[in-house]
DNA sequence: TTTTATGTACGCTTTTATGCGTACATACAC
DNA sequence: GTGTATGTACGCATAAAAGCGTACATAAAA
């Protein structure tokens, strides 16, 4: 089929967001590395295995950052594509997303180095 | 006694600061209320009964606020006096204290006015 | 010294978050 | 049609976070 139609899944408008959800939605590890993932991959999908956590739970983590505005998901066949909402949260919160991501990959870097660089 | 003593408890340097302890400690709503009194009042204190909590749960909020990195505070006498980190949050997180501090001060409109605006 | 005010430490309960497994639903491949 | 892949919904178990009350510690006030 050559035009695939695809669904996108509810989400709050850029209005809606709110910016304590979207912390709390942060806070959790699982659910960086899926936006790290989703960052570095924009409309690709992503799978349990990836993050060591059942379907389900992948699920939830999903919800819980669509829910909150960071993510937009639309249904392609069996799969969910992903993207980050960049210019919609860079327009309500400037600067906060370059924020995240740079430490995020700080984060990482510090995991691969050991921390030996700290000392 | 006209120079008092303070004691300043042991908080983490800049460098030490975790964006997504930050984010973990801003997304309990009693913990934001704490840190937009605390904003408005540099180097005051603030009782229980502010917030609604019970004493031993405000020493908590306390500790979880000063680990992050958000609060810093002196012990003087009996009290306790707390002051924001603007600088080193700032210097840190551009732009951060201030997003924050504005959407905080936009849910207590948000909460005054009923959210009859939002119709 | 006694009393009051402020805060911490501990134990306990309740609530919330996270995780998984199973069963089910849907889309695609065959 | 059957089978496979992907994802959701539910129930349940575990862990983390929040709450309170009590007992205790310290500083200031009386």
């Amino acid at each position: 089929m050559a035009s695939r139609l695809t669904r996108p899944l509810s989400l709050p408008s850029k209005e809606e967001m709110d910016l304590f959800q979207i912390m709390a939605a942060l806070a959790d590890p699982v659910r960086r590395a899926i936006i790290a993932h989703i960052a570095a991959t924009p409309g690709g999908a992503c799978s349990s295995s990836d993050f060591g956590v059942s379907k389900s739970a992948l699920t939830r983590h999903w919800r819980i950052l669509r829910e909150s505005g960071l993510i937009r998901q639309e249904v392609d066949g069996t799969r969910h594509r992903n993207w980050l909402r960049s210019d919609e949260l860079d327009d309500r919160f400037p600067g906060l997303m370059s924020t995240v991501q740079q430490e995020i990959a700080r984060k990482s870097n510090v995991d691969l180095d050991g921390e030996t660089n700290e000392h």
